[in-house]
DNA sequence: ATGAAAGCGCTAACAT
DNA sequence: ATGTTAGCGCTTTCAT
């Protein structure tokens, strides 16, 4: 519970300088001699010995921490993008900063902030701030930053994003090619583009099957409140389904835009006797852990969510480095998961 | 792009010195001039300067970040509480140096001694190593450390910690005081505390109400590997649900030892043509976000997971500032949770 | 009320 | 190959 030992404490130990010291400890390239270098090595393992980083970085203007801000971590897809990034980044040596905005962003900036005042050099975030607002001006402060789920076209900073276009497309011929042609498309309000590009990719994926979109198949929530308190997506599946089913004859298929709608889908659908897939076949967007829990179990999309961590997490410490291999946007593929909720139709 | 301004181009700038400067920046209770003051955080302003806090660190050997350890960020219940410690931590100005250790002592034991590097004092950590074995000494290195969801009892630690025992107690209450009384209890292998503790509380209510214990109720799977291949609790739940339905009578009731299991029992009752809670009532623990999406809806047990984060965050600041109002465990209590799948018998 | 100066632990020119 | 020394940005005694 003394004071921890200092490369100085060893360099008077074995009789060396401190800057000799700091050679061998810091794994510097300079040359030393072998002996006198281990002579060190043993000292310091002997007075416990344990470098101090602040004292480093303060030298260096180097920080081996990078920063993630994220509106939530509760959110499994943050959690698993999180996971991706802490994994690679310890590996190559770097720690974590975690940040929360709550999808806030006075809050989001406040941690931008403090990351600055930590010298923390490199970010990754999902920002829910328009860009050109708060975060530019960090940017030209020597910040590199690493954008996440953001698709918003933007030059300054590398992107990683997912092809939320491709995977609608991928999905509706999914239920295409099953012989599916009266496909209805149901989702929460079209305020995030995520949702908007899911439903593109529906539409052309029908499109270029020739087959036409009937505007009264497609069906999006008005809002995702109800008197103040936010609906979930599970009870406005629920909620579109009873619509759709109002008038016959109904669609042998129902894609939605997310898994938790699929959930509230299949959960009206089975309440009315209807079954999935023998009646209406039923296809999400998610890959969440309980579409394969549920029955019948859910085909889905999925979208390589730790994936996206460790490859953002990478370009921002190549950046850090200054390795200049930094393309402007990556883009994630999409991938069909096939389970039972869909049946060709006969 | 140019060097940011440090505090001695403020005292330049305003013509005072870096002393004088430090004491206005960093609101300490110093007396200076206000008209100084002002002119001072001017030029602050005027020269973009963000202070360093590394160079703060260096000098006062105090750091605002506090390190947490988790197996995995990926399980909900951990997200949960990193989200609540996050939280609490920020509105009191630390920042969150986050760690997975997925489930390896060795990268433990790599990110304690990352933490010591950085020079973090104070950190939360649900270990998977027996603490006698290499936390110790970390303690008393002068790391304060907070334990969450430990169970091992420990007199140099603070621990948070949730009662098992009482959780298991409420729900086979809640089951009994709905008249039921032949009850199983289905459990993945008893190899955690956890487990144990909740089969416990189980035995505990039913003794209580003077019912006697068949050990024919209880199944307890005995691996949760098959073939190599760890088998997931879901399906846990439906083998053991296949297990008690061979041979009649069958229970009224089933208790699981957490959610996922009761998914398990529910599914593969519902595909035996069996209702829920019609015919059997089922009752789960954890309080997944689920629990309420499935049909029916599940009746279950609650933990305060990101209370117990916000605890041990204000719990560790506390002793990093050497408030001592450190009790050494606190307990967290369970919290029934009432939904459909639970029936009283008639 | 203000300033001068030392020093936290480390690294990196620059000697030797 | 090794040592001397300055200095990263800040706080804090101590002097004035």
């Amino acid at each position: 519970m003394n004071k921890p030992a200092t490369i100085y404490d060893i360099a008077k130990h074995v009789n060396a300088s401190p800057a000799t010291v700091s050679r061998v400890l810091s794994n510097s390239k300079y040359p030393v001699r072998p002996a006198l270098a281990e002579k060190i090595r043993e000292a310091a393992r002997e007075l416990n010995y344990t470098p101090n980083s602040i004292g480093r970085q303060l030298k260096t203007n180097k920080t081996s921490t990078i920063g993630v801000i994220i509106p939530s971590i509760t959110n499994p897809f943050y959690a698993a993008v999180v996971s991706g990034i802490e994994e690679t980044a310890s590996e190559q040596g770097y720690q974590v900063l975690l940040c929360n905005s709550q999808n806030n962003p006075e809050l989001e900036l406040q941690h931008l902030k403090n990351l600055q005042e930590n010298q923390v050099k490199g970010v990754i975030i999902s920002s829910i701030i328009d860009k050109n607002d708060g975060l530019k001006q960090y940017l030209s402060h020597g910040f590199k930053v690493v954008t996440i789920d953001q698709n918003h076209p933007d030059t300054d900073t590398c992107q990683i994003n997912f092809d939320y276009a491709k995977g609608g497309h991928v999905i509706a011929s999914h239920l295409l090619e099953q012989g599916h042609r009266d496909i209805a498309f149901l989702s929460a309000p079209l305020d995030r583009p995520s949702r908007q590009l899911i439903y593109q990719g529906y539409k052309e994926a029908l499109h270029a099957r020739g087959v036409d979109i009937d505007q009264a198949r497609v069906l999006i929530s008005s809002t995702s409140e109800e008197s103040g308190k936010p609906i979930t997506e599970f009870q406005q599946g629920k909620q579109l389904t009873r619509r759709l089913l109002q008038s016959k004859p109904w669609p042998t298929a129902i894609m939605a835009s997310n898994d938790m709608l699929a959930f509230g889908v299949m959960n009206e659908l089975v309440n009315k006797g209807i079954r999935v897939p023998e009646d209406i076949s039923v296809a999400g967007f998610d890959n969440l852990e309980f579409a394969e829990i549920v029955a019948p179990a859910l085909t889905t999309v999925e979208q390589p969510k730790q994936e996206m961590g460790a490859i953002a997490s990478r370009l921002l410490i190549d950046l850090l480095n200054d390795v200049d291999n930094a393309p402007g946007e990556i883009m994630l593929q999409p991938q069909l998961v096939e389970r039972k909720s869909v049946h060709a139709v006969t």
